[in-house]
DNA sequence: CGGCAACTTGACGTTGATCAAGCCATGTGG
DNA sequence: CCACATGGCTTGATCAACGTCAAGTTGCCG
């Protein structure tokens, strides 16, 4: 969960693996999940887009938006939240590199969320018209696509319950070692290390508490080793602990590992 | 939201609207949101499926089964759940007639939660071979079942901001609109009033409360007249209040109401 | 170096959990 | 038709987790 500015040893691994083009870290995040043929890949990269540079903080996506084109996350991290009457805001959701931003606006045409970047983020903007094209002629792909779309509602369906039902401080824990496999995967190794983009603020609405009280926990957590405090930043370097306090099973993300090199057969 | 087995008005009603067999009501779900052409859903009338009964509280589905058919909910209600390590229940998703329980699995081969029946419920099982062919052969129907599916994840997202958000009573009155609404789309007209099928400690376990604390809630919401308790059920009989009470937005449920009636044209 | 945003900490309040006991509907068998 | 058993509901007393408020402190960027 490294900055996105910072081109870390992991996201330079992954870039050397296939060189697809920019959208090659797309593709190989579908791999994980779904057997791809290097044809559909090779469609895949030659999917028109256009690349945009994002600052945090600016507003992707709005409640109610209707929207013409899909947004893949190249670097950097971007959530999905919601504001409730009062004000009170819930992030439902963080998206990681290689990740599509907005599979849904292809079939669903107004947005029932906003979305914004939480690093700088860059992203590549594919026209929905080609996407829907491209998925028509190519089920694999089509199939791919769905898979990616059911994931995120196994990953809601475990939030819910992390926020439901286990206290902050299991909850914390349950929510880094999530990100710590996703992380994982599209970097296509275990990474060791990694900080967490994520203000102190931004964790508490991510996980249904308050910053005050996610700043005790960040404590709790660090005298019992399970994490580190690098200047104003954290750093999550002890897995082992993180996983045994959250009890965590990585089960539900569904994780697969179609590797490309067991997918050069064409369909 | 009455029991299955009462046969009630608003059951009735929409059998008779246009009497596709059993599968009718499923339909008649799906072009709440999708336009399908008659020919659509005459094929889908005609998926090849057994029925069957189940009482309350026997298991539907487990986490880590492989599934081969796809359930469709006829009558009653089934709730998705997840247990945590320490034996903490979460309903993360409530299914009411009509819906299609596991599409997922068409996709995702093993199932990250549990199922079961809050009522008895009646359950038409598709072979999901025969679903998939259909999809593939007409992609109108693809599309409305993808769309079911983005529907659910929007309901999720939604549960999340109720459980990290707001308080117990908002939260409760909050499930209660949302239940009102999606019944009243399946009935097709707006029911009036409604019982609600859940016990305290399974309102507890959608909640993410205790029971002991959901009780308060019952009286606290009825002191408010917004509903009634007869004996041991609860009646929502107050929609306007509870609708205030909840600051109650139905955006994120996508209905669109492709009407019956407007869809008689071939695609 | 100055200013700002994020983090930190402590004191205190409140919501909702826990525990425990009793009650009331519903269904069953005599 | 009543007795009684059972599971769910109800209630009060107490407690802990988490929220709120407010006043610092620290890292960070220009």
């Amino acid at each position: 969960m490294t900055e996105s500015g910072e081109n870390t040893s992991w996201m330079e691994y992954h870039r050397s693996v296939m060189d697809l083009g920019p959208l090659s870290i797309f593709i190989r995040k579908l791999l994980n999940r779904s057997p791809l043929s290097s044809n559909d890949q090779l469609a895949l990269s030659r999917l028109p887009h256009d690349i945009i540079h994002l600052a945090p903080d600016t507003n992707l996506l709005c409640e109610g938006d209707r929207v013409t084109v899909c947004p893949i996350l190249l670097e950097g991290f971007v959530c999905r939240y919601k504001v409730a009457a009062d004000g009170g805001r819930q992030i439902v959701a963080l998206k990681i590199p290689g990740e599509a931003l907005d599979l849904q606006s292809a079939y669903v045409h107004t947005a029932d969320h906003d979305m914004y970047p939480i690093t700088p983020a860059v992203v590549a903007r594919v026209p929905l018209t080609e996407l829907e094209k491209l998925a028509a002629e190519r089920p694999s792909i089509a199939r791919a696509l769905i898979v990616d779309v059911l994931v995120e509602g196994a990953i809601s369906r475990e939030w819910l319950l992390n926020i439901g039902r286990r206290n902050a401080e299991v909850r914390f824990a349950h929510l880094l070692c999530e990100t710590f496999y996703r992380i994982s995967e599209v970097a296509g190794l275990p990474v060791t290390d990694f900080d967490v983009p994520l203000t102190q603020q931004q964790l508490a609405d991510v996980l249904g508490l308050t910053p005050v009280h996610v700043n005790r926990m960040v404590r709790r957590l660090s005298e019992k080793h399970a994490i580190r405090r690098m200047g104003r930043r954290l750093r999550v370097s002890n897995m082992t602990r993180l996983l045994e306090i959250a009890h965590y099973s990585d089960l539900y993300l569904h994780r697969t590992g179609h590797e490309p090199s067991s997918m050069l057969d064409e369909q």
